[in-house]
DNA sequence: AAACATTTGTGCGTATGTATG
DNA sequence: TCATACATACGCACAAATGTT
């Protein structure tokens, strides 16, 4: 009989390259996620994990000692260890997601930076998803958002340097992509499609988002298009995994 | 200035618990996944592989050895490294998404496979989604699926097993989630949500994707509904996420 | 207050894995 | 292949903090 998805304590790899210690790390992280741990917030004691993973005390403390640098745990000498942060957020993705909206209700505090911008050429990627020619001139911008003062997502876009001059600062003034569109004459943009992959966290992705290595990052390459359909918008967005998920609503339409 | 979206090689990190040999070798298979390789499908020789991460070159050879290992290379004596599996496979998502459907333009060779099947009291989290009382009777799938030799998605399936008795069954018999369906006089359904996120592989992802410890999964939860509204479908599906990326397309509707 | 159980924190010696040259 | 340095994992022992009897 098959294990069951809702299942157990996985069994440990050796010699993977991937130290036992941060295995352990990721599974009580998903466990804690999933609510596996929900004895009243505490996480059994070390003796007992230990137990349970098959390891000696030392390595499950340094699994512990990760998670508590990353915020997810905090140990009290003689008392235990408890879970400081639970659940994750529910980011929506559909035709009219913005990437500034969806998040609101579910954070007390969410905040949008721009960390730099630039103006270059189109390298093959980004022109044949902007439809311009390639070395075409385009804004760049790297942008990042906080949720309940935790970094959440670490954003790069570019647009139509020619159609939208000076779009990097309209946004820093405004503070929202869909004011700064507005200033251009585009009343109105939606979301064509989306690409989510996942992938290991690079060396950027450890810093902005405040993740240890060997962390993961849900990637999604977006495009936006105006009411004529004209892209306007190519986005690569990078979520921290263990603090997102995304959301895709399909409302039943009635076509056959 | 910040570094570019699709910038060069990052920067490793010791002592993070990810042994070096591998931080390399996931960040060549995303260069290859991206495209970054494209000399003539083959890996630049070690000795500069070595000098672009500024490591030695036993370590390039564990990394490479490893993905010869995984089938993402292929080495030949005296004339170089090349790549074996070049691609990622691109799974749609939207309101018709069938999870038999999708891949078969992409692939030469598909097949899905049942591997285990059960009837049991539903959790918490099933009930919830099939909208029926905790502890009801549901019927558990197990199932596989193969793109070109190569395992592609684990899913686990739930469905009401008073009002679809035997389904495991009709879908061993007809290969198809959709005929199976038919058998209970559900001619149509539809996707109704999917929750995206990712996490590092457990035990069971790794044995049954064939993946390496540390490998990560994209794991899609979606609900499908009936014609009526009614939920028939609660699944979890698992990706191997460097071999599959989903795709969210947002057909621009009318709507306001 | 004193004794005890529980739990986290620390030290040391040893074997193996990882990375370099 | 060999030698070297450091990281990882183990086993045992004990200290420190907390809570209970």
């Amino acid at each position: 009989m098959k294990k069951m998805a809702d299942g157990g304590a996985s069994t440990l790899e050796r010699r993977s390259g991937v130290a036992i210690w941060r295995q352990i790390a990721d599974d009580i992280r998903h466990g804690i996620a999933r609510g596996t741990f929900d004895e009243g917030g505490r996480l059994p004691p070390e003796t007992a994990l230990a137990e349970r993973f098959g390891v000696n005390r030392h390595t499950v403390r340094s699994a512990i000692a990760a998670l508590v640098h990353e915020g997810v745990l905090r140990s009290e000498q003689g008392r235990g260890t408890f879970i400081e942060r639970r659940k994750r957020l529910s980011y929506p993705i559909g035709a009219r997601t913005r990437f500034s909206d969806g998040l609101r209700d579910q954070t007390s505090a969410r905040r949008g930076h721009l960390l730099d911008h630039a103006v270059e050429g189109a390298n093959p990627r980004v022109a044949a998803a902007l439809g311009l020619a390639e070395g075409a001139a385009v804004i760049r911008m790297e942008t990042m958002s906080e949720a309940d003062g935790r970094p959440v997502s670490r954003a790069t876009s570019w647009f139509d340097a020619a159609r939208f001059p000076g779009f990097a600062e309209a946004y820093a003034e405004t503070g929202s992509i869909t004011l700064a569109f507005k200033r251009f004459g585009v009343g109105d943009y939606f979301r064509k499609s989306t690409l989510v992959s996942a992938r290991h966290a690079d060396n950027a992705d450890l810093d902005d988002l405040h993740l240890a290595p060997g962390a993961i990052v849900l990637v999604a390459v977006a495009l936006n298009v105006d009411d004529a359909g004209t892209p306007v918008q190519f986005a690569e967005t990078r979520f921290a995994a263990d603090r997102v998920e995304l959301s895709v609503a399909t409302e039943a339409r009635n076509e056959r």
